[in-house]
DNA sequence: ACTGCAAATACAAAGATTTGCAATTAACCA
DNA sequence: TGGTTAATTGCAAATCTTTGTATTTGCAGT
């Protein structure tokens, strides 16, 4: 398991500057719970520190992203969520009525992965895939 | 099989204006070979009708996709593509690389789709989903 | 502690999409 | 044909994200 700070140390050891506004956003997004997006990890720096841009933090999240510390996924029309890489690949069931988030662990989509290869000869990249549709509360609310 | 115009009709049928934007939208989109942007229908039309507004394009565009009568496809990010309904549902495969689209029929996820119901419990809305990857031909370019 | 410099930042502005509102107009009816 | 009216549009402004650039700053070497 990581330690709170094991980002911190990543970054470091690769040479980039530890930043105020850096450690901030890091601690943002190890605090969350799960998918924090851009803007509320804004919102969580500028409290403390008003001086922050947000072009800061979607850079950081890019730099985040690219060194693999990170994890992106695509909620669906360009509406990004983050979190730390080593909490796992998982997939995301959206349900568009409620709004519910269910992780769905990585192994769920190997199948098609391979059936891709197979069929296309596409490596497809499954790794934080996002899936809509309607879950199992809001189905038993009405019929 | 449709005929041009069909969608112009239904749109009729249901009550709403065929106003000379909408018809031109239709045109752009039904004419295109396949997976045309917002911008690009935008583009088609106002060299013809250089008063139409971009916002009556995604008006439109919204309308159709509420109607059915036009898919969206999500390219990542945001990035939204259509085509008329009537082409039928398919997934896209989408090269990182080369910026390439394959069609991908609709029957390769349904077994996906059964899964996710016997599991989760989770009606998935699989109807025009994006799988983002590298191509066959971008993986003979280099190893 | 101080200095220099590349890295990182703030700011401003651009691109893509959405939304509120006043003006326009397609479609219905006399 | 012309009038009426609710649907639709154009316009402007707002939102979210990205990008260019001049300024600031972390940190390595004095």
């Amino acid at each position: 398991m990581k330690q709170p700070g094991d980002i911190v140390r990543k970054l470091s050891e690769q040479g980039y500057r530890l930043t105020p506004q850096r450690l901030m956003i890091l601690s943002a997004i190890e605090n969350s719970d799960n998918h924090i997006s851009a803007e509320e990890i804004y919102a969580q720096v500028v409290a403390k520190y008003p001086h922050i841009n947000i072009s800061t933090v979607y850079r950081t999240l890019e730099l985040l992203k690219g060194l693999g510390l990170v994890t992106e996924t695509d909620l669906g029309g360009g509406r990004f969520r983050y979190h730390p890489a080593d909490k796992g690949h998982h997939h995301h069931l959206v349900c568009r009525e409620c709004g519910a988030i269910i992780d769905l662990d990585e192994s769920m989509l190997s199948s098609l992965k391979d059936t891709l290869l197979r069929e296309y000869r596409f490596i497809a990249d499954l790794r934080h895939l996002a899936i809509f549709g309607r879950c199992v509360k809001c189905r038993a609310k009405k019929a």
